[in-house]
DNA sequence: AGCGTACGTCGTACACCGTACAGCGTAGAA
DNA sequence: TTCTACGCTGTACGGTGTACGACGTACGCT
């Protein structure tokens, strides 16, 4: 296993825990059990959006709720299947107001920025979640079924709505890859655009030759000059968001 | 630093190590080096192609090129650095066919399509390649100079011409790396999706209520049953590359 | 020609990861 | 009360990236 990324160990025990079922433990006997699932998965979150992704050891998480490290493993079959319990509690918990607007472009603007509001919240998550095949737990369902119900009045087919709605998921998850990235870049590199651009310099000069590369040079010095840093995420988000829904539009819109 | 995923050590060396700054290492004394950088990421790429991204280990990588695994380290700072080469050899292999057809959308067309043939030659590229700060090496700049050209007579500014360039690749990143996922889920689990859903049909059943999921249950069922498998990447590619060029198109093709 | 020394190479070691395994004490069932 | 299934734990293994210091080589200078 080159990642343990998600989706490991049998299926039925991941299902089972993801739906919290009771009737699979019915408590026999031996001492009762110190932490709970909830409270495992609560700490690796807390672990997650505070030292990163990285800080998510099975150790760690275990010093963290009290237990020896080894005991984690009585809880979950492994780390793929925490770090999908993970995904999974976050998507449930993520807010799901009803939809009042009657504008189609409108309600797609919101689900847009309810996924973009949560990976910004948990950068780590566009490290993990998965598009297809993600974790087929309670809160994906509801996820889906809410974001579905956005698409409600667009005349789409079944088939086509399910597509639309990966295709604007795809726009948000390729965006808040892209900023995640590049903040990083910025932070733990301790410099700033300007001054890494002057200790450089010397091989940028000869690099950029904007002989060889013309709108290479050219372009990326418009992008780069347009906005304060070289990849503004706001104006990113604005042009791609607006992008992704005239596409949608073409579909829902014609004739 | 949780994953050495891109840009660490000083920038200057890493700049040097991808333009080939031979001046930089004039060759003073000691035994004459025994492979090259070159060697070094071809070998590296060959591991990850043939292995995957896991494969690629200081010591794996300094066995197949026939040296110590600290030797490695005597022609790259890092495996971060490793990594960055490996990206930027990639793309200055990629074919940069001229622009011939006079229609955008075809040139776009193309551009999606190598970019997307690239990533399935090399999965692995996926978890790696970065949207924003991307090595800034001369497969790069090739790349992003070649396709920048296809935009050559969109009358679009520089400014949004960059920007839709980065849509575009991200909307071929987002699906690559979806459809990968599901290639992977379907291979290493060792069962078909049918297989897997008769073994959980019993959590299944109570999971996907359509009484509490309806369109959920619905559209899931729908877009599963009208592909082969659940996620059929044929047919997501041609949904999402419509739509991505129909919203460049809304851009473009305005008054 | 001889030598000092800078440089390439390497073995060892460290910290850390996920987790297999076996032992131990507890608490419900018989 | 005895049995036994279960929760918990310490230890250990194989793996990772890489810091450190020793060693031999071959160039540049005297």
């Amino acid at each position: 296993m080159t990642d343990p990324s998600t989706g490991g160990g049998e299926p039925s025990r991941t299902l089972a825990l993801l739906w919290g079922d009771a009737s699979a433990a019915p408590r026999r006997k031996g001492p009762g059990r110190s932490v709970s699932v909830d409270q495992l998965v609560a700490s690796a979150l807390a672990l997650a959006d505070e030292q990163g992704l990285g800080a998510v050891t099975m150790r760690a998480l275990a010093e963290r709720v009290g237990v020896s490290a080894m005991s984690v493993y009585t809880y979950v079959p492994g780390k793929a299947e925490l770090l999908d319990l993970m995904v999974d509690a976050l998507y449930l918990a993520m807010p799901r107001p009803p939809w009042r607007s009657r504008s189609w472009r409108s309600r797609l603007t919101r689900v847009a920025e309810a996924n973009r509001d949560l990976l910004l919240a948990h950068p780590w998550l566009t490290e993990v979640a998965a598009l297809s095949r993600p974790p087929l737990g309670p809160g994906l369902m509801a996820k889906y079924e809410h974001e579905l119900a956005a698409y409600d009045g667009t005349g789409l087919s079944d088939v086509d709505t399910d597509a639309a709605l990966t295709h604007l998921l795809g726009f948000v998850q390729a965006h808040c890859r892209a900023a995640h990235d590049a903040a990083r870049a910025t932070t733990d590199s301790a410099m700033s655009d300007a001054d890494w651009w002057a200790a450089n310099q010397p091989v940028l000069a000869r690099a950029f030759d904007p002989e060889t590369y013309p709108r290479a040079v050219r372009i990326g010095a418009a992008a780069g000059a347009a906005q304060g840093s070289a990849w503004n995420a706001d104006r990113a988000w604005r042009f791609g968001l607006a992008r992704t829904l005239d596409g949608l539009a073409a579909l829902i819109e014609k004739d």
